[in-house]
DNA sequence: TGGTTTCCATAACGTCCGGTACATATTCCC
DNA sequence: GGGAATATGTACCGGACGTTATGGAAACCA
């Protein structure tokens, strides 16, 4: 069938890679948050200028979106993940340890990027908020969903209350985000892991 | 004695209240953030003009930290009763039933002034951050303190990692001040505490 | 080769930013 | 009353911001 030709479109070929390009404004985003990154921080990164930005992206917003999109394929991979382990106690482990492997990368901005956004309130930043309060939402309830299936297993006590649960876990996870993000070793973000997981009901 | 005179400064006195303008100031900062924070909001909030905010508080970033000390006294007061509880388990409720207080009351911005001043990430917010992150340093040492004296009361189980357990309840919190910031009702909030008194160490 | 289409680069646009000269008021001290 | 000192209002500064117009370069099809 061959619905998405490959045969060469019209014009004049782009001479850069638009993923890798949007993998260096996704660093710039998770670095510096949106507001904080100018036009210029993003062209400098990506090794393109303006014009070509605009016309590959639209403008800075709907590049960050896309950015977004990206952080949340590559790098809340271990989100999917979480959710397939056995028990409660290990999806908790999961994305916790997931979270400071993604947050401390010796590669990658310290932090979370969907904190920083979601903590950032410039006028233009509100539409962005909006977006990852969203996505935010969504994922929180994909681990209600597991934690009532859990409460079925058995592997959680009937007691617990699910919502309280998972907003408690994602507090925390938020919360050694901002660590992250503000100066905290490793070791610090494993100290609170594991004085988490010491407490986590049952077993 | 009366060292610090009253007796009526030189020059022209000024035509507003440099408290009244500070705490006007503040709520802008919280709302809004250090670097969301335009000096055309401020001079409106506080009602006056700019040359009277420089005059009066030096520059943004002078009035900032002043903001933020006049933060820590009127709205984390609760942090210093919250320490003087008789048990590490009332120490940590009213830490968070405090918390819930102040970010989620209807007369003030919604989240904490510290922790999206800490997660702002501009260029220009780097020596706002370091204040920030120093601040809460201190505040975390004297818990860490408080802890440590529950430990010597039979009050924490001897096997409590201290330092974690601190980073663990500071992570809540910032958690928290992330969800309220971010759509949380009271009742989520209240949740969230409670799940975690649940899980707290002893008794 | 000519026409069309798309991309690149320079340079500019209008707007807002934090910060300030300047002239004018208003108070105190003498 | 006459300086000296401080506050106020207007108007402006240089610079950074996101965005775009413009002209030329490189690919395609005819």
């Amino acid at each position: 069938m061959e619905t998405t030709a490959t045969v060469a479109p019209k014009g004049r070929p782009r001479e850069f890679c638009t993923d890798r390009a949007l993998a260096a404004a996704l660093g710039v985003f998770w670095s510096k948050g949106y507001e904080g990154a100018s036009m210029a921080d993003l062209t400098e990164a990506m090794g393109i200028t303006k014009p070509s930005l605009y016309a590959a992206f639209g403008n800075k917003e709907a590049l960050f979106h896309k950015a977004l999109d990206l952080y949340e394929a590559e790098k809340l991979e271990y989100t999917r993940d979480a959710l397939n382990q056995p028990t409660a106690r290990a999806v908790a482990e999961h994305f916790m340890r997931g979270a400071i492997d993604a947050q401390m990368s010796s590669c990658d901005p310290k932090g979370c990027l969907g904190v920083i956004s979601m903590t950032a309130c410039g006028a233009e930043a509100v539409s962005i908020k909006a977006d990852v309060v969203q996505r935010r939402a969504s994922s929180q309830a994909a681990l209600v969903e597991r934690f009532e299936q859990a409460k079925r297993d058995g592997d959680l006590p009937d007691h617990v209350d699910i919502p309280g649960l998972t907003g408690y876990l994602y507090a925390i996870l938020q919360g050694m985000a901002v660590q992250a993000g503000s100066g905290a070793t490793r070791a610090d973000l494993e100290r609170v892991v594991d004085t988490s997981l010491m407490m986590w009901p049952g077993r």
